[in-house]
DNA sequence: ATGTCCGTAACCTACGGA
C-alpha cells in the first residue's frame, strides 16, 4: 500500500500536476490539505475517472482538506471537535484508519492565530488518546511545525519565529506521544528531507527548505512500513506547490 | 531576509494569507 501526504496549494491551481503525479505514482490513498475549494468545485468525477473514491471538507477560498482513495473509503468524518476551519478529515481505507490535518499557520508568536494553532494541535492529541487502539492509524498532513533544528534548513533565522518555537514543538511531540511514530525520520534518518521550500528568493534551489509535513502511524502499523521518502520532483518545474508529498510503502 | 504564488474583489491592480 502506498500513502502520500501533500499541501497542493490550491487543488483548482494544481490540478493539472496532481492528475498526473497520481498516474505517475499510483497512491492507494492520498492525504490533500489547502485544497482552496468549496466542495462543489472538488474534481469527484475526474478522481472517480483515475480510479479513486474521495472526501472533501472544503472551505471556499481557504483551507480545505481531502481524502483519496483507490482501496475503498468509508466512515468520513469532517472537522475537528470545537473547530470552525476545513483543516480535519478522517476515513478508513482497507482497515487502516486515515486522518489528512492542516494545522493553522500560527503567524508569529503574539498572533491570535498562535493561540489558535496551540489550541488546535491539543485537540488533535486528545482525538488521538481517545482512538481505537485495537485499529491501525496513519496522520499525515502539514503540520506546519519543524519539530527538531535538524528540520529547519538554518535554525538561527527562525529565530523568534513560528514553526520552531518550544510550545509549538511540545504540542506536536504529544501528537506523537499518543503512540505514533514520525515516519519522514524513522527512514533516510541522516538526510534533512524538507518539505517545504519559500516560493520567494530561489528558496528550492538553494535548499532553504523546512521539514513541516508529516506522515505518523502507530507502532504496529510501522513495523508494516518498507519505505517513506519525499518526492522533490513534485516542487520543480511549471507551477509546482511550494510543498512536496511525503510518501509512505506499506506492507498491507 | 524576503526576489512568489494563490484566490478574491473588483476591475486591467491591490490585498490578505502563506
Amino acid at each position: 500500500m502506498k500513502v502520500a501526504t501533500w499541501n497542493v496549494n490550491s487543488l483548482t491551481a494544481r490540478w493539472p500536476r496532481v492528475q498526473e503525479w497520481i498516474r505517475r505514482h499510483e497512491p492507494d490513498v492520498v492525504l490533500l490539505q489547502e485544497t482552496k475549494q468549496g466542495d462543489e468545485k472538488f474534481p469527484s468525477a475526474a478522481l472517480s475517472q483515475l480510479g479513486y473514491d474521495a472526501a472533501h471538507f472544503g472551505q471556499g477560498r481557504w483551507n480545505g482538506v481531502a481524502i483519496l482513495s483507490r482501496i475503498g473509503l468509508g466512515d468520513v468524518q469532517r472537522g475537528l471537535e470545537g473547530d470552525a476551519e476545513a483543516r480535519f478529515i478522517g476515513a478508513t481505507c482497507q482497515g487502516l484508519r486515515v486522518y489528512s490535518c492542516y494545522v493553522p499557520n500560527g503567524r508569529a508568536l503574539d498572533d491570535p492565530h498562535y493561540a489558535y494553532k496551540l489550541r488546535w494541535l491539543e485537540s488533535l492529541q486528545f482525538l488521538l488518546a481517545r482512538r481505537d487502539r485495537t485499529q491501525p492509524v496513519m496522520v499525515g498532513g502539514d503540520f506546519n511545525v519543524a519539530l527538531s533544528d535538524f528540520d529547519v534548513y538554518d535554525p538561527a533565522v527562525f529565530q523568534g519565529a513560528t514553526h520552531v518555537s518550544p510550545a509549538e514543538r511540545e504540542a506536536l511531540r504529544a501528537v506523537v506521544a499518543t503512540g505514533l511514530v514520525d515516519l519522514g525520520r524513522l527512514f533516510h534518518a541522516d538526510e534533512p528531507s524538507y518539505t517545504w521550500w519559500d516560493y520567494r528568493n530561489g528558496s528550492f534551489h538553494r535548499g532553504w527548505g523546512l521539514r513541516i509535513d508529516y506522515l505518523l502511524c502507530d507502532t504496529v502499523t510501522a513495523t508494516r512500513v518498507s519505505d517513506v521518502y519525499v518526492d522533490r520532483d513534485a516542487r520543480k518545474g511549471e507551477r509546482p506547490s511550494d510543498h512536496a508529498p511525503v510518501v509512505a510503502e506499506l506492507n498491507w
